[in-house]
DNA sequence: GTGTTTAGTGAATCGAACG
DNA sequence: GCGTTCGATTCACTAAACA
C-alpha cells in the first residue's frame, strides 16, 4: 500500500455517497471494521479478461491439456480473491456478505469465499417467475440464480432477523428458495431512447429481503459494483446507510438520480418484529422478591405431573431434587434441556396460569420505564 | 497406472453389475470412453461441531459417517479433482455427468469441474418440499439442494430429450428449478430395525428426471458413490444400464436386493408430480418487497372501522395491536380468525381496493409455472 | 372399518450471557 | 478467558396408535 493510500485508509467511511474507480483500490483506501453488511454482484463475464485489471498470470499449468481456458480461469480466480480479501478488510467482525453469481461463476466465488476465511451460512436461490427462455431448446430454461450468504469467520454473531424473514413468510420460516419476479416494467432503468441503462439490474425486491434479513436500521451496507445503484435505494428507503464502488460513470449517473428521488419510510414502519432473545433477561427470583410468588408456593408442571416448591432464594426444590427452573424441569423430564419458563404453572382461584404470565408483566414494567 | 490394472482397463464394461472398492481406482480400471452418463452423489464434508436437539428435545440423526469426514478442503479438494478426472476417462466424448451438493461442497466441486474440462450446461436446484427446518432459527431453512450437468468438453454433442421434459412438465419448457419432495415412507430403504439403511437416499423422482433428459434406452449410466443404488434402480426402470460403484458392504447388499426386485417400464413408479397444485401461497411480505404496497402505508378494515400500519417485515400495526394481516383483523373484529386478504384495503387515486387485489396480481404472473 | 390424535423424522456446518 | 447457566427454537409428511 503507498503512502498515500494509507494515509486514505485512516478516513472516515463517507456514508450515502458513490466513490468512482477500481472496487478493489477504493476499498483498501477505506477504514477496516467499518462496515456491517456488504452485498456484491460481481462481473462474470470470462471473455472480458482486460477488464479485470489484472495482467495475466504467465504461469501455465502444462499437464492440463486445456490451459488456455485455465489460464482465463485463473485469471478470474485471481480477481475475485483480491476482492473478496479487501472487502473482507472491511466488514467488521459480525458483519456479513452477500454474493450474486450464475453457474457461469458462482462456484468460483464460493470456493473463493471458503478460501478466503468466510463462513458460509446459506446459499439462497433466486427463482425467477419470469425467466427468458432457452429459444434453441438445447437445455434446461435458466430460471435461477445463486446468491451466498457468509459471516465474515467462523463463529461471528451476524446479523439476521428470523421473525422479521418469518413474518415476511406468512409466518413460517423463510426458505433458502425466494421466489421473486426479474426487474422489468417502471422499476427498470431506461437511457433516453428506451434501452436498459444497465444489462443486470436487480429487482428491489430481492435486495429488500436481504437487507431486512441481515442488517439493523442504521447499519452501513457496501456494494462494491453498484451498477445503477438497487442497493443503495432500498438501502435507503429501509433507513441503512449505503456506500457505493462503481467504475463506469453512465452508472453512476443512472444510481445518483435515482437515490436522490427515494424518501426512507418511516421510522414506526421499519420497525419488525424481533425474538424473545431480544428481550430483557428476568431472573426468576425477581418474581419471588417482588412477591409475585412466595417461597412455599407450589408449582406444577406442564401436564401436570410434577410439582416443586419455590424456594426464597428463586430456587426451586422437588421429591429428590434441587435447582432452577430450567434444572429441576430438565431433571424431571429426562431431557438435556427445559425452558422452565413455559414448564412450570402456579395456582390462582382455581387457575392453572404460566409463570412465563409473570415474567411478561414484568417486561411491560421495564418497557414502560425505558420508553 | 499398474500393469495389472492397464490390463483391466481393456475389459469390457459390467453392464448391470454392482463394483465394490473405493471408486477412483474402480473407475481407472474400466475401459475408458464407454459410459453415457454419470451421476455421481460423493460426500459433502459437512462439518458438523455438536450435537443438535430439536425444539421438543429429540436428538436429529446427523450424517456423521466416517466417509463424510476430510481433513481440510484441500484434502477434499484433491479427492474431487482425482475422482473427476477418473469419471472423464470413462464418459465416451458426447457422454456427460450430473453431480448433486450442498454449499458445503458445491462449489468447490463446480470449480474443480471446471478446472478438469468439462462444460457446464446448467446448474439445477432441487427445492425440497419437504425440508428439515432450522430448528434454532438461527439461518434459513436449507430447503434445497443443487446439481451441475455438464459435458464431457466444450461443444460436445451431449444428449437432450427436450421434448421428453417438455411432456413431464406439462407442456411447457422444463425450467432450472425442480420441485420434489425428499424420500421418505416406503421408498426409503430400512434395516431390520426399521432404521434407514442410508443416511442420504435420494428420491427417485430426481433420478427419473435426470435419466429421463439426458440418456437414451439402452444407455450406460455409472455411478460412483452408487449407495443403496437409486441410479441403478431408476435406469432399470427406464430400460437403461447401470454401472455402481460402492465401497461399503452393507450398501450394496441393500442395492443389489432393491435392483433385483425391480422389473423395467414399470409405470406406476413413472413421475407422478404432475397434478395441478392448489394456487400458490403468496405471503403478504411479498407485496411490501415488491413495492406494491410500502412501509408506512394505512389499510383500512372491511367497513372502513379500522385502520392499520404496514411494516417493512410484512405485518401491520394498529392502535394497540400488531401482527399478521390475519391477526390484526381478527383482534379488531374479535373473531377467533381473520382472512386478512378480504378483510384489509388500501387507497389510491381516491378508489378503495382490496389488497387480495395485488394477490392476484402476483399470482397472475406465477401462472404458467407448473413446478 | 373410519376418522382423529400423537409420535417420529429428514445431508444441519443451528448460542449467548453471565460470573 | 473459560466454564456454567439460562432458555429459545420446527415444517411437511408418514405412520402408528387411538377413539
Amino acid at each position: 500500500m503507498t503512502k498515500k493510500s494509507k494515509q486514505e485508509a485512516q478516513c472516515v467511511l463517507p456514508r450515502n455517497s458513490i466513490l468512482a474507480g477500481d472496487c478493489i483500490e477504493v476499498m483498501n483506501s477505506l477504514p477496516e471494521n467499518s462496515v456491517d453488511l456488504i452485498f456484491a454482484d460481481p462481473p462474470y463475464n470470462l471473455q472480458l479478461r482486460g477488464d479485470l485489471n489484472r495482467p495475466d498470470n504467465s504461469k501455465v499449468d502444462a499437464v492440463d491439456d486445456h490451459w488456455d481456458q485455465f489460464d482465463s480461469f485463473q485469471a478470474y480466480d485471481e480477481f475475485t480473491r483480491d476482492w473478496l480479501a479487501a472487502a473482507r478488510r472491511l466488514l467488521k467482525p459480525d458483519g456479513a456478505i452477500w454474493v450474486i453469481g450464475s453457474y457461469h461463476n458462482i462456484f468460483r466465488v464460493g470456493a473463493a469465499l471458503q478460501n478466503t476465511g468466510y463462513w458460509i451460512l446459506n446459499d439462497v436461490v433466486w427463482r425467477k417467475t419470469n425467466p427468458m427462455p432457452n429459444f434453441r431448446g438445447k437445455r434446461l430454461t435458466n430460471a435461477h440464480e445463486t446468491m451466498i450468504w457468509a459471516s465474515k469467520s467462523e463463529g461471528a454473531k451476524y446479523t439476521f432477523n428470523y421473525e422479521a424473514l418469518k413474518s415476511l413468510n406468512e409466518g413460517v420460516q423463510m426458505r433458502s428458495d425466494w421466489v421473486l419476479p426479474i426487474c422489468t416494467g417502471h422499476e427498470r432503468l431506461k437511457d433516453e431512447e428506451g434501452n436498459k441503462a444497465h444489462p443486470t439490474q436487480k429487482p428491489q425486491s430481492l435486495l429488500h429481503r436481504v437487507i431486512v434479513g441481515s442488517t439493523n436500521p442504521g447499519d452501513v451496507v457496501l456494494d462494491p459494483f453498484f451498477g445503477t445503484g438497487t442497493t443503495g435505494a432500498v438501502a435507503k428507503m429501509l433507513g441503512r446507510d449505503f456506500v457505493g464502488i462503481e467504475r463506469e460513470d453512465s452508472y453512476r449517473k443512472y444510481a445518483e438520480e435515482r437515490i436522490a428521488q427515494i424518501s426512507p419510510f418511516d421510522k414506526s414502519a421499519l420497525e419488525v418484529s424481533t425474538s424473545k432473545r431480544a428481550a430483557p433477561r428476568v431472573p426468576f427470583g425477581q418474581l419471588v422478591e417482588r412477591g409475585m410468588l412466595q417461597p412455599g408456593d407450589e408449582l406444577y408442571s406442564a401436564g401436570n405431573r410434577f410439582k416443586a416448591i419455590v424456594r426464597a432464594d428463586g430456587t426451586l426444590v422437588g421429591k429428590d431434587f434441587k435447582g432452577s427452573i430450567h434444572q429441576v424441569g430438565a431433571h424431571y423430564e429426562g431431557a438435556p434441556s427445559c425452558n422452565g419458563w413455559t414448564y412450570w404453572h402456579f395456582k390462582r382461584d382455581g387457575q392453572i396460569i404460566s409463570i412465563d404470565v409473570l415474567r411478561q408483566q414484568i417486561r411491560a414494567e421495564m418497557e414502560g420505564r425505558t420508553n
